[in-house]
DNA sequence: ACCACAAACTTGTTTAAACATGTTATACTC
DNA sequence: GAGTATAACATGTTTAAACAAGTTTGTGGT
């Protein structure tokens, strides 16, 4: 399935150290040792490691080595630093989850939601609400807009499943990146009411504002993830650049 | 200051986009023109290309080009994906900033403590209240737990200050990466007095904990950051990849 | 005007080599 | 035995070259 050596390389290693091949702190084979290994060229193989480092596997030290710093990761955090969704996080952790439709509908881009989420006055949009269930608990309320252009013939069924098979899969589109921003918003009535929350307990939550753009550099998906506070959790890994 | 070409290179790119040399969505340069124009190799040029599109600044398509499409950062925004301390953040957003050391105490880690943090029971530690004011509001109420081994001499004086620039500049400890976890939690009675918070209004927070790690992999310090719900925003940006 | 094909772009991957710089172990000197 | 120079080994940076693969442009033929 990886396309190129470099990626393969990467998820072998990765799968090691998730794997306990390597103790915590000990050092990995030096790039030598592992180009003979993979039989490939040095630059190939720090690629590969590189990518280990961004992802806070492993830190490499100059003149020592490369040290495996790699913690498992506790259940129910959504990693971030990649593009994941609801489904994907949920099936990684081995959970049962659900999607339920509140609301599907087609609308048209007026000067406050142009605002509110970057699309242009005048977009064709299609507008979700959805409650995800994780272990049949409701966790996540998500307000979806899709520019209707880029996710033609959506459906309230697709939506039930997995939008994103959809784009991949069916109308072969490439989702690139995504800038996320996460704040602490007041609860609303409609929280109170599907993620069962009760106000005298906590009156606020997590709210996760997502702009997500495909490879043609089209900003094609505005999402609102609203999550339950009790429930939320973002691991997060930062590299200090010189 | 910079001490490889690639990150001049990196920095000069950053600076013009920032700056509005190219237009939202525009093409940059190809490689091959700006390759001439930093006269430096071309995978010298895609070594800083790669890191504009890892922070979010651009985007690169196979066979087209390379699309800007860095979008300016509001105000008070903590950009994730990098360590960066409270001053320089504030710095950054060049606003006035202040810390107040509310507690300076050393203490010895015991079982609770310890797997707590997951420093190693015994483990000598500086434990530190400080309450950071931006703009003469206070914002963030931290709670800091270094190893003493590795922060040798530290005084209050110094963390009213800056305590990375005592870590950096006179131990000449060099700070590597970090795990960080984003949680919301409750209000204690210590936040609702220190960050003027009222139950009434905000029951809940958002809470940052840290996990660093120096350059000999040794995690030196515990931190959890306590913001006030209501001034608190993270900035974040993902890259799927294939 | 339209289509097909090739040429000329674009970014993506891989290799090889050389040099720089930091760390550790070895051997040597005193 | 302690300290120091040195060799061996670790990762970090940079260049050059070749090929792969996707996109756009231009050419030629019908």
């Amino acid at each position: 399935m990886p396309k190129s050596i470099y990626e393969s390389i990467y998820r072998d290693l990765k799968r090691r150290i998730e794997s306990d091949e390597f103790a915590y702190r000990e050092l990995l084979p030096s790039e030598n040792t592992l180009v003979q290994t993979y039989n490939c060229s040095r630059n190939t193989l720090r690629r590969a490691v590189g990518r280990l480092v961004t992802d806070g596997y492993v830190q490499t030290m100059q003149g020592k080595g490369v040290r495996n710093i790699y913690r498992p990761v506790e259940q129910t955090a959504f990693t971030i630093g990649e593009i994941e969704s609801f489904r994907e996080s949920a099936l990684r952790n081995g959970q049962s989850y659900r999607t339920q439709v509140l609301l599907f509908m087609e609308l048209t881009a007026d000067e406050v939601l142009a605002g509110k989420t970057g699309f242009p006055v005048g977009a064709e949009i299609y507008y979700l609400q959805r409650l995800h269930y994780l272990d049949e608990k409701p966790l996540i309320l998500n307000h979806n807009y899709f520019l209707k252009e880029c996710a033609p013939g959506l459906t309230k069924e697709i939506a039930e499943t997995s939008i994103y098979d959809y784009l991949e899969g069916t109308l072969h589109m490439s989702i690139v990146n995504s800038r996320r921003i996460m704040t602490v918003e007041k609860i609303t009535e409609i929280d109170e009411k599907y993620l069962e929350l009760n106000v005298e307990d906590y009156n606020c939550m997590a709210v996760v504002t997502s702009y997500t753009y495909n490879s043609d550099g089209i900003m094609f998906e505005f999402t609102q993830s609203r999550h339950r506070p009790d429930y939320f959790r973002f691991q997060e890994h930062a590299v200090r650049k010189g």
